[in-house]
DNA sequence: CGGTCTCTTGACGGAGTTCAAAGCTAGTGG
DNA sequence: CCACTAGCTTTGAACTCCGTCAAGAGACCG
């Protein structure tokens, strides 16, 4: 599914038909089976991954053991730990496939080459972090806002087909609460 | 202080000394008072900001009327709800001067024009938000995984100035606490 | 020196956790 | 295609963290 990626590239940068499929080259397609992962705790995270078709989850084991997710991605999403991108040091997360996924994976190596080679892919870039980051923004408000109960209710009514699409525990530790919790929440409506 | 955002630029994108004068005048220089605002709830985000010296803090009010602060912009960071920015329209945040600051601002036309002009800037801007990216992800695995009193000795001992530098009820509304419960808090270390 | 703004202290309440156990579902091998 | 098992979901009781409210003590500024 490159042909994804590509009609991505073109939407968000001024790409000509000539270079693109070079671009396009510089990245590997990558398939996954359901929960393998793509970066486990303790390693650098050398790549920058595009999900072309599937679900990807990023979470972090905390102190007590449970995995917390912070973000999903979906198809056209960008996902990387990019403090451990950036810096090429250890990561403290672990990126898994939910469901079967294709993504196309780009190291840091041949990004910097890419760039250098085609410096119209900074805007690509550059508009893909600012979407991110807007998107990272956003997230944070809704952190300090909404009780784990509103959460849930705001969440499930904006991606309806995506709560359908998980597992209840893994709803639960995206919305930051325990399973049993989000089950309670959800038999309080059912009355 | 224009100085401080020419010598940024040049750090992070291949700027020519030739084209940075030209570049920087894209820029406004914005004096503010303490607890002066740059930005309002409702209005559009039309300018994003670097901080050339003082302290930026982005916050909104919550349903109870409570005000959240999401983040703060030290000396050489960029500040915009680029929610708003990017959509050009209206935000649900304040952004305050914490004490006496300067900034540089460049509206979100002058951004288009600046980057049509010096496509070089492309790069600045995209690690730029590659880095705010990855502190706000940095900032959501905090919220996940800490408790409102493991936040604050997280953050004290971290930035041990900065604490000084706010009042108590900053932090509290920083942290997601109450100025009471931080103030518990703090009581418990001292015996 | 008086008033407003900030910080502290304490009693009570509610949201959400932990632990344990039982019911349910879905994948797997035979 | 069925049976079995592992893993997912639900339920309930006791407990913790943190918010709310109210009131007092400093601290800063005119």
């Amino acid at each position: 599914m490159s042909l994804v990626l590509q009609q991505h590239i073109q939407k968000f940068a001024g790409i000509g038909e000539s270079d693109i499929n070079e671009i396009v080259s510089f990245f590997d397609k990558t398939e996954l089976k359901k929960k393998q992962n793509l970066l486990t705790e303790g390693n650098i995270c050398r790549h920058s991954y595009f999900v072309s078709k599937g679900l990807l989850r990023m979470f972090f084991v905390n102190d007590r053991g449970i995995e917390q997710t912070t973000q999903f991605a979906l198809e056209n999403w960008w996902m990387a730990d990019y403090t451990s991108f950036q810096r090429q040091e250890p990561s403290e997360y672990y990126i898994q496939a939910v469901e079967r996924t294709e993504v196309m994976a780009i190291s840091y190596d041949k990004q910097e080459a890419l760039l250098r080679q085609y410096p119209a892919m900074e805007k690509y870039f550059r508009v893909m972090h600012q979407r991110a980051h807007a998107a990272a923004q956003f997230r944070i408000k809704i952190l300090y806002s909404l009780s784990r109960e509103e959460m849930y209710h705001s969440f499930s009514s904006k991606y309806p087909g995506f709560v359908q699409r998980i597992p209840q525990y893994l709803l639960a530790s995206f919305l930051g609460c325990t399973p049993e919790y989000l089950s309670e929440i959800r038999a309080k409506r059912k009355s």
